[in-house]
DNA sequence: ACCTGAACACCGTTCAAGT
DNA sequence: ACCTGAACACCGTTCAAGT
């Protein structure tokens, strides 16, 4: 394409957030193959190379689409709530950004470096959550955050949003019955 | 390179338990991103194209990893015990399969197309060793299933093999905690 | 500072040709 | 039947050059 050179007249030019934008909607529409920086480029009508101007590299901007999405999972949750019920909104929330953005889930899995900020924050707040509730925070920590993924990763093969509304109702129902467990367990464990 | 085109002369060629035994190497050493159909035919002293002529394509590698690995999940395990132990074991073998290949796994995630054989095999048989133990059986599979993935792919982030057995070993743990409140559910639910 | 084209070292897969 | 080289349409990333 014969574009300009150089950099562009006004100074509405390429912006980290608009490529992160881009890049998560790649990543929703079409799996984590989907995301190359080539049709990332395209899509944002610019070359490949403009990206590396704003980040580092697709590691990065992975690592950044997690902050962007699993940073919100810890935002808006009152800190005087009781335990329970604060633990189940986060978990809830934590499911749904799983569900919205499984592609995202999956390529972060495969990617150590993602791994650091924002899960590593919701980790944090589930454990200090836990430990009002159970001697046992650690199993629990752990099973309650593989169903959330497990649940989450599976609503992307709901055909429809009647069936993605039913499995979420599913979820729900199960980690209330995890939730349940985890009183009893609290009480005399 | 210079390698004699056409057939070889011995009967010795390549074969598909040959590409599997390399495919499965690659993908434990260097995770999905190492297993490049390229870097296979390489690795087995072949041309690319090679590959062709006993694999469809990559997907169909995965599908056959998929099959080969946890197929073996389900087998010798005895049909006359009874259901709980039975149970125990079934998600132990899974949980070990998925800690074993934890690339393998996660490149199965975003492959539906993989998800066909074994895995669908073991989810049955799951479900059919949980109906004899609640009324409730497919939130505890769901549960159950999670808790397998999410600590089988812990597993890979372990340093030694020291480590590994203690994740093992708190996994087990966490697994009889479960089976724990799944046995109380059963009698009263 | 920010964008560009050209280049390098890769991919998966198809095709026509060898034996 | 099974292997080959060449080709096509892709990748991520670096570099030197433009404004």
């Amino acid at each position: 394409m014969n574009r300009p050179r150089g950099r562009p007249a006004r100074g509405q030019g390429l912006t980290a957030e608009a490529i992160l934008d881009a890049a998560l909607a790649l990543l929703d529409e079409g799996g984590e193959a989907a995301l190359s920086m080539r049709a990332l480029a395209t899509r944002l009508g610019v070359t490949p190379m403009s990206l590396y101007h704003h980040v580092a590299d697709r590691a990065a901007l992975l690592a950044a689409l997690s902050e962007r999405i699993y940073g919100g999972v810890l935002d808006g949750a009152p800190d005087d709530a009781p335990a329970e019920p604060a633990l189940r909104a986060l978990l809830l929330r934590y499911y749904d950004a799983v569900g919205r953005h499984p592609a995202l889930t999956l390529a972060i899995f495969a990617e150590p470096a993602a791994f650091a900020g924002a899960t590593l924050r919701i980790t944090a707040q589930l454990e200090a959550l836990l430990a009002g509730l159970t001697p046992q925070f650690a199993p629990w920590r752990d099973i309650l955050v593989d169903h959330a993924h497990g649940s989450g990763l599976a609503l992307s093969a709901a055909r429809d949003a009647a069936q993605a509304k039913d499995l979420r109702r599913r979820h729900e129902e199960a980690l209330d019955l995890l939730l349940g467990q985890l009183r009893a367990t609290g009480k005399h464990g």
